[in-house]
This record gives structure tokens, sequence and C-alpha cells, in this order.
DNA sequence: CGACATTGACTACAAGTGTAATCTTTAGTT
DNA sequence: AACTAAAGATTACACTTGTAGTCAATGTCG
């Protein structure tokens, strides 16, 4: 499973945003949000590329950098793994946890309960 | 907020599960799930200690070492770290996308529904 | 009492991370 | 054509992490 440290993680937001991005759009994205200065980006989109989290291809004598991974993919399957590893796989837990301190809005309810009728019917077969 | 690497992590389980604990039955707890050397884990701890993750004391000769956090608190703030990364702050999507590939068993809906009963409780005040 | 074992303190060392700086090549600009 | 500016390639450097090893003090057994 690819790994990506936060910093890495940032500027894949900013290649998921639109792709493929040359660096300097990658870089004026970034810009918006923190305080990176265009190495410090580049070196990221260097690592990213050995992890293979990333893909690239010349236009002319410029990159353009794509992500080889979706975000879904890659935040889904990160949720899981923190599920797994402190809450033994279980969501519930988390969710009650997170409803006793956090708001909750009409949608994640609507949702939620999308999750339970589907489950539900599932069940009844 | 106090961070804890995956292998810390797995020291503060090993704590959490009693203590105040001597770190020979810390090393006996991990010996189960890990095949790590006991200097490992006397370093592991010794840096649980400079972030103040864990208290020790000394009884004789020997340390007693205790967690300084709950384990709830401590992977709740990190859950919601994340869901505030991933999925800017709701948890509804986390919910669905991990219903879609995992099981959910009667009990994890059960709370599903108690945490949905709540909310709705609080809304009609 | 002396040698050995155990504990804790300190040291080690490579890979990963955050955060760039420098060097090299190429493309405009005068 | 020469010079400079921008992109990419390479190098840097301190801190964290995984994974111990070594050293020093102290207890324990014969």
């Amino acid at each position: 499973m690819i790994e990506l440290s936060k910093a890495e993680f940032a500027v894949m937001e900013a290649l998921w945003q639109g792709h493929p991005a040359k660096a300097s759009e990658v870089v004026a994205r970034l810009s918006d949000d923190t305080q990176w200065h265009e190495k410090t980006i580049k070196t990221l989109l260097g690592r990213l590329v050995k992890k293979q989290a990333v893909s690239f291809e010349k236009q002319g004598r410029l990159y353009s950098y794509t992500p080889t991974i979706g975000r879904e993919e890659y935040t889904l399957k990160q949720s899981k793994s923190l599920i797994q590893r402190f809450f033994s796989g279980r969501i519930a837990p988390l969710v009650s946890g997170f409803a006793k301190t956090e708001q909750l809005s009409q949608q994640d309810i609507n949702e939620l309960k999308a999750v339970i009728k589907e489950w539900e019917d599932q069940q009844g077969k």
C-alpha cells in the first residue's frame, strides 16, 4: 500500500484538484494553503513519483504530473487501516465517539440512515 | 497534540492493558504480538516518556510506567484529525465508503441507530 | 566476596520527512 | 551570440522512527 506523508498528501490534494498539472500549477494551487517554497514542492513531487503515487510526462521541456491513485481509494484505505488499529475494525465506536463532540449535519444523518437501510435490505435479501 | 508512531502506539496498547506496569511486563505483553527485542521496547518507552505520553516512577530500582493519556482520548483525537483532513470533517462519507467493502455487524447497526436517535432527540429538544 | 545477570542510560545507524539550496540545462531577451 | 531566468536534477541537513547494541550500576547466586 502506498503510504503518503502529510506533506505529500497535501501535494496530492493539489493534483487531485485537476490533472495533468504542471509543477507550476501545483505550486500555484498550494500557495493558497501553505507557505511552501517552490523547491519544497518540487522535492515532494519527486518523492511522489518515486513512490509511484504520481506519474509524469514531458510536455516539451516541462513536466506534467498525474496522480496514479484516486483520492477516494487512498483515503478509504487509510481510514480502514486506522479503524482496524484503533477500533478492531469496527466503525460504530468511532461514530459514537465522534458524535459526542462533533456536530452532525442533517445530511450526515441522512447518509447514515441510507447506509443502515442498505444493510437491512441486504439482510432481508 | 501528542503524536505517536505506530510502534509507540503498540507499546501504549500494552500499557493501556494495565498499569502501572514494569518494563518487563510491557515486554512480556508485547511478545505475544511482536518480535521486538527488549531493547527496542525500552527505547520506545523512553521516547514515550520524553513525549509525555507516559510517566514513570521508581519502584525500588525498577521503573513502573503509566500512560498519561487515555486510549479513547487518543484514538478519537486521531480519528477526528483524519476525518478532518480526508473528509472535511464529515463522518458520513467515511461510513458510506466503509460500509461498501466491510462487513457491518448487527451491533454496529444498533450503535449507529442509537447515534441517530440521540441526534434526533436533540433536535426535537 | 566475586562473577554473572538484569536494568536503565546512552549511543548507533539507516530510512523517511520537512524544508529547502545549489548545480545544470534550456529557453527567452537584448 | 551572451546573459539571465526558470525548470528540473542533485545535494543538504536536522529530526523522527524502527530497530537495536554498548556501557555502567546494582542485585543475586554460588
